[in-house]
This record gives C-alpha cells, structure tokens and sequence, in this order.
DNA sequence: ACCTGAACACCGTTCAAGT
DNA sequence: ACCTGAACACCGTTCAAGT
C-alpha cells in the first residue's frame, strides 16, 4: 500500500519490516515481537495494528521470494532436462530456507493451515513444484509414487535437519544428494 | 535412585515423572514446566530440585529407549543383510521419535550440546547406528560418502517432516523409503 | 486514522524462608 | 534434606485512552 496511507504509517511500516528482517535473521521466525517493536521505536499496538499476526510480518518479508520460486518453477518446467530441473529447483528451494531459523517449520505450518496469511504464496509455490515433479514423473526419471506435499515436506525435512546442524550448508548439499538419488528411478 | 532418598522426595520424583511424561505426550517436548509441576501437585521449586533442566527431565523419560535402541543396533549388526538390517533399524528410530512431538529437535540439540543430560545416551545411540552404516557400506550396499552424524540428522529430519503432517506415520514412511533409495549404492 | 502503553495471563528460573 | 512459592525478567495479545 505504498503512497495510500498517512505518511507517520507509511514509515511505522517500513521500520517494523526493516526490524523484523534483522531480528528474523538474529533469532530465527520465533524471535519476540516486542523486541521487534522495540528495535522499530513504535509501540507494541502498533506492530500489531500493521501486522496482526507473526504470519503477516513473515509474509510480508518472503512473499517475493515465494513468488520468485513459484516462477522459477514455471520457467524450470521448459528445461530439456526435467529431473535436473527438478534438483535445480529443490536446491534453490532449500537454500533460500535456510535465511531465517525455523523458517521450514513456518512453511509447514502455513501449508496446513488456509487462514494462515503465509498459505498462499507457499501453497502457489507447491504447485508449481508439483508441475515440475509431475513433467519428471512423467519423463520416466522420477518415481511416481511421490506427490507434491512429500515432496516439500521432504525439502522442510532437510532443510530443517541443516539448521540443526554445525554447517548447514553443507549438511542440506548433502542430504540433498541423498533425496535425490532416492527420488529417482532405478 | 530408588530407596536412596527420603519417601516423600522419592515419591515426588515420580509424581514429576508422570506429569510430565502425560505434558510431553500431549503438549510436546516444550510443555510448560509449571504445568507439570502443578499436575504433579508439587512446588516449581521441586521440579527444579528434582531435575535442573528440560533435558534432565527427557533423559529420565527417555533414557531405557535409547540404550534399547543402541542395543538393537549391535543386535542388528550380527543380521545377515547389512543393508536391510540399517533399514529396520532406521526405521525403528524414526517410529520412536513420533511419541513427544519436538523429540527429534531435543535430540539434534542433545548430540550438539556435550553438556546435555541427553547427550550420553544420543550419542551412544548414533555411535550404535554408525556400526550399523559402517556394516553397510563395507558389504558394498550403502554409499560411502555417509557419515554416522549425516544418518541422524536425515532420520531426524524425516521425523521431524511426519510430526508436520496430517499423517505422521504414513509420512515417515514413505519419506524412510525414499532416504533408504538414496543410501543404497546405485 | 493511527499510535501508545498499561493490563492480563502466561512463561522459565532463582532463592530466601520454612519444615 | 527437602519443599514452597514469591520474585524477577521476560513473553504474546488486547484495548481504553489519547492525538
């Protein structure tokens, strides 16, 4: 809503995202909403009067990335390789959670639950995953027993094995090669 | 330590064992500690005294599981199929972690914290499951690119992707058998 | 229309006072 | 030796009062 409202909310607006994003990035998705509302020099009715629930600040924070992966799908599903493409895009998919601690946790929770303000932009992103998997699945080079819920549950698994990990980097490339040669067929 | 201490304190400590036990089960492995205290009908103080953290409290609870589970595992080393033998055995570990949700991350966060009342029996657990891998990947059947930590933290990550699904169960497995494809040597 | 912060109901953890 | 609960420093969330 840039340019609609009061100017003093406008910029209420911005301090509260720009000190979400530094606190998400310090403590992980569960860091304290007061401290954030603190670090933003607003009072704590403030935050939730632009942002009612912890959903709504993340969403705001990663709608674009979702988005961008939800493309990135689409754009990957025209690759002459569909199980390459399909690695492709689960390692861009993992990588990107590994931003915030607990962000897989979030996205899980954002799939199971439609009222939550992060369930679109991860539901869109699923789906455009599953069209990748369904052209690999379809090209022979992926099992077919796997759908596209598993499939990001499989990515949220790993990714969140990393985090819990010395070098998560490291950890999800690996587990990552794991997936992979269990998604594909014999 | 049974008939070591007074009767009332022995008494409490197992009044604390089974509140919280009963709060793991149904809140998760972060129940609040008050509530266990207060369902126990003792003081705040007195889960202190008992157990000093979180992790003393799981260990007591948990303690018989993992030692059977690292028992299991030298057990399963004598199988004559190495391979098979991990599978089950990964199996029975990403079973158990379904009965306090947070489980596995109580777990991931014992092995990485020596301090933990939970890191002895964890980590006698993974060195367990690295015999078990070891086995394996020396009959040729798994990867050898595959580390003892890396198993744990793919098992831990598939059970932690069931506790995020409607079902669990019908997850973990099918999560287990894509994991499994992916150790096995091509 | 928006902002503020006190208020409420919770936490985990410690520790002085009791038996 | 053990138990108790008030005390402290935090939460998330709501809402009456202000501008």
């Amino acid at each position: 809503m840039p340019g609609t409202a009061r100017v003093d909310a406008r910029r209420n607006h911005d301090l509260l995202l720009a000190a979400a994003r530094e606190a998400f990035a310090e403590h992980g998705t569960d860091a304290s909403l007061r401290d954030i509302a603190r670090q933003a020099g607003v009072g704590i009715g403030t935050l939730y009067r632009h942002f009612p629930t912890r959903e709504a600040l993340l969403e705001a924070l990663l709608r674009s990335r979702f988005d961008a992966l939800r493309d990135r799908a689409d754009e990957l599903s025209q690759a002459p390789a569909p199980g390459e493409a399909l690695l492709t895009w689960l390692s861009e998919l993992a990588a990107g959670s590994v931003t915030y601690r607990g962000l897989p946790e979030s996205v899980m929770t954002a799939l199971r639950d439609d009222r939550s303000q992060l369930h679109a932009s991860c539901a869109a992103m699923r789906a455009a995953g599953g069209r990748l998997l369904d052209r690999a699945q379809a090209a022979g080079e992926v099992r077919g027993d796997v759908t596209a819920a598993q499939l990001l549950a499989l990515a949220a698994g790993l990714a969140w094995a990393g985090e819990q990990s010395a070098d998560p980097v490291a950890m999800i490339r690996q587990l990552l090669s794991i997936a992979m040669q269990g998604l594909a067929t014999r």
